[in-house]
DNA sequence: TCAAAAGTGTTCGCCATACACCCATGG
DNA sequence: CCATGGGTGTATGGCGAACACTTTTGA
């Protein structure tokens, strides 16, 4: 495997997605069954191999293509890489991780060896796929608090109760409908459609409709203590 | 390059450190002169081909050992994977980058072709290597104010202003030495030492000395909006 | 006694939470 | 007109920043 002219090892280089979506009240990720060994029965994330005219994440947006339709991915970022030598059974293979969300509006047709399986209770997984896919969950709730990273789960429009529900489902706790609103109204995230929800069979109030101003992912809580002064006292080289 | 049975690319995997320090009133970053082409005479992270039998943390402190005394480095931390294919000239080689910190009390022996270079005016750079040492710099600025970090800058013990020097000179800004008091303390990150430094030749009250509680990162600040109800409100699997 | 540097007390404003109360609809 | 769910007003507590003031030293 060794290249004696540059003293580099070859080996292979994987990326791996953990596709997470709130579905029925619960934070859950894209699984496919091995049906070979090694590791047969056992669930896997989606991925494969890079190619070589291609980025990772040109990369994971094409192995994604095989398992969900892509452009109903709303969101894709890197994780980390995972390089235990051993990590798989066999030739060496290195794999970039990648945490992709899918709005809870779609439900894109999957493959027959391929499920949907909540993050709190997973199959048996194969290789390290299960660490990938629980520092993906906590990478997402880290963001929902200081990103606008919500639009990736949610809807192209809601009411702030739907918007409730799937912050609830994927941070593990219930969240306040006022609060939510309030903390996002500030920060200038929501924008008002105009229309309302019919009210459901036992009445009340109809609920306004929202939309996320911004469908790009951004910081929004800067939560920077130590911040700059208010006069931008940037320094240059010294001072 | 492509393996018939299992239909995967080989390709080199490289790890690069962006080894950090406050040096002289200003973040510097370790580079070497690369002597033979590709890219001669332009300066590179320390780095090199991940081998057989290591993860890519184990691969780039021992290429570290090589530029730097290892044991002076009190932080590293997976930053990224920069996988585009036509990043290095020749053959297709990925790259795990780190961050990288030296605490600034020590001045570890560097090669001859190796020395500090300030972030805000780097020499020429090979190949993305530039973008690399950016991104630390942003990913320590950014830890700066919601963990611990501060303590893989620092000596073992130090005065608030020299504390406030470091933070200045990392974050780019001025910064309040009250204010940093304040707030490391309400978090219990400061210890004093009971000792008290001499004041200058211009006099001046004698400061006292401090060390860092803890010498692992945490996250001190859990800025988390929408965090969980005081009662710890849970949930399970259905609300 | 004065200048310089370190450290503290106090005020201010903002933000996230909690909670009470008002609004609009179906039955 | 009442139950139900949606939405707003308001009080509270905590934290970060700013700034004035006190403390302790060298000259």
């Amino acid at each position: 495997m060794t290249d004696a002219t540059t003293g580099t090892t070859a080996l292979a280089h994987e990326v791996l997605a953990a596709v997470l979506q709130v579905r029925a009240g619960s934070l859950q990720v894209v699984l496919w069954e091995r049906a070979m060994e090694p590791h047969a029965h056992k669930w896997s994330l989606p991925g494969g191999s890079l190619r070589a005219d291609e980025d990772v994440e040109a990369s994971i947006r094409r192995q994604l293509a095989e398992k969900v339709d892509v452009r109903k991915v709303s969101h894709v970022e890197q994780l980390a890489v995972f390089s235990a030598p051993d990590r798989v059974p066999g030739p060496r293979v290195v794999a970039t991780a990648f945490l992709c969300l899918v709005p809870s509006h779609l439900d894109p047709e999957l493959p027959p060896d391929t499920a949907w399986h909540p993050l709190d209770a997973l199959p048996p997984t194969a290789f390290d796929h299960e660490t990938i896919a629980i520092r993906a969950q906590n990478r997402l709730r880290s963001k929902l608090s200081y990103t606008n990273i919500g639009f990736a789960l949610a809807p192209p429009a809601f009411t702030i109760s739907e918007l409730r529900e799937l912050y609830s489902a994927a941070l593990g706790y219930r969240v306040s409908a006022t609060n939510l609103q309030r903390v996002l109204a500030r920060r200038g995230l929501l924008v008002p459609t105009g229309e309302t929800a019919k009210p459901g069979r036992a009445g009340g109030r109809p609920a306004a409709q929202f939309r996320f101003a911004d469908t790009r992912m951004a910081v929004t809580d800067p939560f920077a203590v130590l911040r700059p002064p208010a006069g931008d006292g940037a320094i240059g080289r010294t001072y």
